[in-house]
DNA sequence: TCCCATCTGTACCAATCGGTACGTGTACCA
DNA sequence: TGGTACACGTACCGATTGGTACAGATGGGA
């Protein structure tokens, strides 16, 4: 059965293979449904698909995960470098506004796509790794440099950003496990406010 | 259809009984090893039994790893009250000396067995539920009581408990991924100095 | 002594898993 | 026209899964 999809084999358009929609498709999938019971199976079922073509297209399907952790992660990137250009940083208002973004609620299935896989990675699995190399370290200096704009020293933006990146992640944990929005904002506010009066020490 | 469940408790020393003592090494060899990709078989061979006795003592898998979350909760729950009394909470030292506390070595495999079940509640996993629902609200009361006891004024203790919690997890994440204790220490200590500042506010 | 409840292991089941063998259809190139 | 490389599905494989049937222990009360 195909689908009425464009040109299912045509060479000139490498952008949208049939690999590249099928792993399109497959990461939409981990966000809405997780990745921590996924089968091959099941996966091309929604895909409509078979789960031959998944391992035809990718290897195996520990290779698959790995692809799919890896657009997770460049995605993620993106947005960070997005972000940097849509908000004025030196604005007040620049920080409530990123917070704002991130505890969109259309972004929450990513977010917990993000939590799950950093877990498996911390437990050991192999194909989340890549995402743990890069979850801290990767944010520090766009994030440091957010705070620089923000009037924040340089000699301390460095661990300012790690301060940064911690209170979002825990506070995402938080929205994430309560939908409470208007609680969490108001902790937010609590850190925000206080950087803001003594964010120069 | 459904087996005939033996009550546990039954016996006279209930505190010894043969499920709790394979409960007990089950929790121990999940934070070890994780409970994303585990099997009654694996499992039941680590604590040198067979698998039949995994479902005879806990009826199901799933019942199994409900009991699992259950009792790494009451752990915890048991530790922060443990900590409350161990500290003294009108120290000015008292937000370091918890954070020393939770940021030990020897609680990894605990963090990172909390923050994957948290996942995988995220994500909707049935045996995971039970977690989730304390894992925000349970802790809100011991953290504010201890706030206040630093100065926090009361009206602002629960918002500010909130900040706390997230704060903590977020550079739990940060610890377990980076294992960089002196760099979560710095950044940690960017947000202690502030809030003793200006807790107050 | 027999009985019954608790506990444990072996052998097995159907279902599902990731992965493979093999045949087919199709588009492009010569 | 024939060839070739890619794309795709059906049917199957061995391994592993959670769960069950059943047979043996063991020990305390009658």
């Amino acid at each position: 059965m195909s689908t009425a999809q464009p040109r299912p084999g045509s060479k000139g358009a490498p952008g949208h293979s049939a690999r590249e929609r099928l792993l399109e498709a497959a990461v939409d999938h981990a966000a809405h449904h997780g990745v921590g019971d996924l089968s091959l199976r099941q996966l091309a079922a929604a895909l409509g698909t078979s789960h031959r073509m998944l391992i035809y297209h990718f290897g195996s399907k520990e290779a698959l995960l790995t692809e799919i952790v890896r657009t997770v992660e460049a995605r993620q990137r993106a947005q960070v470098a997005a972000l940097a250009e849509d908000v004025d940083l030196s604005s007040p208002e620049a920080l409530e506004r990123l917070w704002a973004h991130f505890a969109d609620e259309a972004l929450w299935p990513w977010e917990r796509l993000f939590f799950e896989v950093y877990a498996q990675a911390l437990q050991g699995r192999r194909h989340a790794q890549g995402l743990l190399e890069d979850a801290i370290d990767a944010w520090l200096d766009p994030v440091a440099n957010i705070l620089v704009a923000q009037g924040t020293p340089a000699a301390h933006a460095r661990d300012e950003a790690r301060l940064m990146l911690a209170v979002t992640r825990g506070m995402l944990l938080d929205l994430l496990a309560t939908g409470d929005r208007a609680g969490v904002d108001a902790a937010m506010r609590r850190f925000t406010a206080r950087w803001r009066a003594g964010g120069a020490g």
